[in-house]
Parts: structure tokens; C-alpha cells; sequence
DNA sequence: GGCAAAATTTAGGCATGCCGAAATATTGGG
DNA sequence: CCCAATATTTCGGCATGCCTAAATTTTGCC
């Protein structure tokens, strides 16, 4: 008889995980499938650790892939996938919440955790939260179903001049970029308006805050890619509607 | 050169933590020192695996063994052992008070959370606990500086007709036990008094609650030895003081 | 004191995940 | 359209931690 594949129904292991959640958060905002190398990066691995995991991530069903294509999550694997995020993103809410944590402080500990604690556990700590909507840096939680809703938005650096909006997400990819933001006092939810790019390819110069008391900042292009913004409606689109 | 140490100042891998709370939960309560195959029945794992962990350990310098002897803890093996002690009681207070866990839903999440999370982490969840001095079970909780205070206390078995204590402890060793004593209304700080034994060697007799309001149980003799009480002064030795 | 039983260690293997190097497939520029 | 650069997979190895089976050492009983 054939070797009995193995449930994907369990987690599986934290490397599976990982696998997963990285293979996920690529198409999250793109939608082109991710490639073998760019999965190394991303994983801090070989390339030939990835060829191998994703074998037997095939074999798990959690990803199809045929060999020298990009790789995409089955259901199951999506469904794992917004697992993790879940866990991930409802353990740094708890963590800034509830025990003090600094924006920038919380991926590294949420990262570690997510692996080890069990959907009750989460439940409750979810519950116990008031059931959030989003964590600290604005990324939406996925219920405990598996839905997720992501808010419309666009990086603050694709926005033109005289665009107004609200900053609903900011990336916590970079934790440095976070400490500069908190020491600039910009946060999740800010007004922010694009004055416009200083000339030759320069920083792009927005105006942030209260529209009574605001501050022109000049921003360099990792941290105006960081922002995410919900961008209210341009004067010119009012004309059309 | 020789093959460089490796520090034991880290906190080591997941298997060591599990040895080194192990060794020490051992002579928590017995003085003799732990053997090979007491360890290995423990950890659930072969003597063979417990042999080449402890060559491990020794390198480590986290334990000192000569071949064919028990194993004890050196200083640091005692202070990751505090740590790791730490950490899982902690862990199991705040899923009883925080996430409203049962008593005997705890130590197995605390068992997997105890190897991830990190230090700040465990201070922060002890402040806001309000640094708890025992976990839910009446076990005490070490201080982030590595010392502890173990109260006095005697199994329930070993007191003789006729004393009275206090419940100052209860072993989370059985989830079943510990249902029985939650279904029973059995809980820490109850007093409790040793009406006798039943004959050729019976359960042991005793009446638990409020003096007013008390109720009368025969305990089997794992009942009776996973309890743990601060007995009061005896009727007899009263005289001799 | 010696010998069998029990405890412990050593030897050889397995699974997981990682690596670098070598082989193979795909791709794009000339 | 072909060949070199690039991407991907295969191969042999390493480390950790576990196993069973086979030595080896210790212990206790006569």
C-alpha cells in the first residue's frame, strides 16, 4: 500500500510554518506567486533548503508546485497560513496592549510565540482584547475562521501632491524605521497630506497631524513605502462623480 | 586548540531546558540526587538518550556526573532551572487569571510556552500579575533573580489522626486529579483535618472546609499524597512548649 | 567473594532541516 | 536560434535528539 501522506489538518512543524506564512505574506500585496529564491531570502535559507521543504509541502498538500515554477498555497495551506498571521498578529496586539511592549519591540517575541501556542490560547487572548480588528501596526487579524478583511489602501509614496488621507497601516518590516516614526510622533490613524517630492528624484514632503497643528516632514522612499494610507477622495475625482 | 566550551550562559535548547527542570524538580522535594534511568522515565525518553544528553550537560557545565553515578546540577544548571521554573509558573497563573483557564488545562501550555518566551517577557507578565509568590497549584514561584521560598509543608498522607492544617499545595502531576479535586470543591488554602484511616489500610479519612460547614471524604493514597498541607500545632506538642 | 540481575553507557541508525557543490533546466540577449 | 547567465533541483554531508540492541559496569544476594 501506497505510505499513508500525512494530515494536514495538524499545524505541522514550526519550519512548516514558517514556510507557509512567508509564501502567504508574499501575495498578500502582490499577485504574483513566489518564486523558489525569493522564498530563500525571505527564509534566511539555501535555495536548496527551500527545493526540499517545498517537496514536502506538496506532499502535505499545503502548496502546489511543479518543478522550476512558482510556488502557491493550496486552501490548506492558505488556511495555515492565516493561522500563523492570526496568532502572529493577536499575540502583538497583547503584547503592546497588555504587557508595555514598544511598537518595535513586539515581531521579534510575536515571531517565537506564534509557533508554541494553541488556538485556545489565542481565542481567549483575542477575546480578552475585545476581538481587534487590526494590530498595533495596522495589519488586519484574521478571525479565528480564517477571514480576513484588508483595508483598502496604498503606500504614501505612490500618492501625488495635494492627495489627503489616513495612515491605516505601517510596516513593521523595518524596526528602525518604526523607532523613527515614533520619535517623529506619527502613528496609526494621523492625517496626513502629500505636499509634493523635492525635485530630482528627492524626499517626498508630506504635511502630518491635526490640520490645525501640522508638521512638514521630509521622508526618504523606505519610509514613505512603510506608510500605508486610506486616501480621502482628490478634489479632481469630485469633478468626475 | 580544544574544542571551545560552549557558554552556558545562554539558555540553551529546548531538551536542555526539559533535563536540566527535570534534575532539579527531582531534588525539589527529595535530597538524594537523580539517576540515569529516573531521568529518562521522566522525560518519557530511553536511558540511551538520557547518557548521551547528560555527556551534553556535563560539557555544558550545567551538570557534574561521573559515569555510572547520579547526576546533580551545578550552579548554572540550578539557575536555568529557577529560570525555566519561573517561567512555567508564571505562565500558568496568568492562563488561570488572565485567560480564565481551569486548573488542570494549564501545565501543559505552560510546558510548551516556558522554552519561548523570553525573560522580558516573563518580568512583564509578573508585574502586571503582581508578582504572584505561587502558581495556581500553591507551588512558589522564583524570583527573576533566582531564589526561592519554599513554605513548609507535609503530605496530607503522613499526618496522623487528629491534626489539622491548611492546603498549601496541591500537585499538578494528574490533569485528573486535580479534576477530582475541582469537582470535590477541594482548593488551596482550605483547612483540613485527618480523622483516621480505614482499617488494613484504607483510605485515609478527612474533613475539608470551613469549620462551621465541613464535609467529611475518604481519599485513596494518590488523593492523599498529591495534597500537601502547613499543619497546625498538634493538641500534644501544645503541652510540651 | 563471586556471579547474576540491574543499571548505565556505547554503537549504529533514523528523521528533520539545514548547508555547499554539482548537475540540470530556463531565460534572454546577440 | 543558440548559448551563456540565471534559476532551480539533486546529491552528499552535518547537527540535534531520539531509538534499539549490544556492550559494560555496578550491585546485591548467596
Amino acid at each position: 500500500m501506497p505510505p499513508a501522506r500525512k494530515s494536514a489538518l495538524s499545524s505541522g512543524s514550526s519550519s512548516v510554518q514558517d514556510y507557509v506564512k512567508v509564501i502567504y505574506a508574499f501575495t498578500e500585496w502582490q499577485d504574483k506567486p513566489i518564486t523558489s529564491s525569493q522564498l530563500a531570502v525571505r527564509l534566511g535559507v539555501a535555495n536548496s533548503s527551500v527545493s526540499e521543504m517545498v517537496r514536502k509541502l506538496v506532499d502535505l498538500q499545503l502548496v502546489d508546485h511543479r518543478p522550476y515554477s512558482a510556488i502557491e498555497l493550496t486552501s490548506a495551506g492558505r488556511r495555515l497560513a492565516l493561522t500563523m498571521v492570526r496568532r502572529h498578529r493577536v499575540l502583538e496586539t497583547f503584547l503592546v496592549q497588555e504587557l508595555g511592549y514598544a511598537w518595535d519591540e513586539v515581531h521579534d517575541e510575536a515571531e517565537l510565540l506564534e509557533h508554541t501556542v494553541s488556538d485556545t490560547f489565542i481565542n481567549r487572548m483575542a477575546a480578552k482584547l475585545g476581538d481587534p480588528q487590526r494590530d498595533p501596526h495596522g495589519d488586519p487579524i484574521p478571525s479565528a475562521d480564517g477571514t480576513v478583511h484588508v483595508p483598502h489602501a496604498v503606500q504614501l509614496e505612490e500618492l501625488d501632491g495635494g492627495h489627503t488621507g489616513r495612515i491605516t497601516r505601517i510596516s513593521d518590516a523595518d524596526a528602525d524605521l518604526l523607532r523613527f516614526f515614533s520619535s517623529e510622533q506619527i502613528r496609526l490613524d494621523d492625517r496626513v497630506e502629500v505636499v509634493g517630492r523635492r525635485p530630482f528624484g528627492g524626499a517626498l514632503v508630506v504635511r502630518f497631524g491635526p490640520s490645525g497643528s501640522a508638521r512638514e516632514l521630509d521622508l526618504g522612499d523606505q519610509a514613505a513605502a512603510a506608510l500605508w494610507v486610506h486616501s480621502d477622495p482628490h478634489p479632481g475625482c469630485l469633478l468626475a462623480s
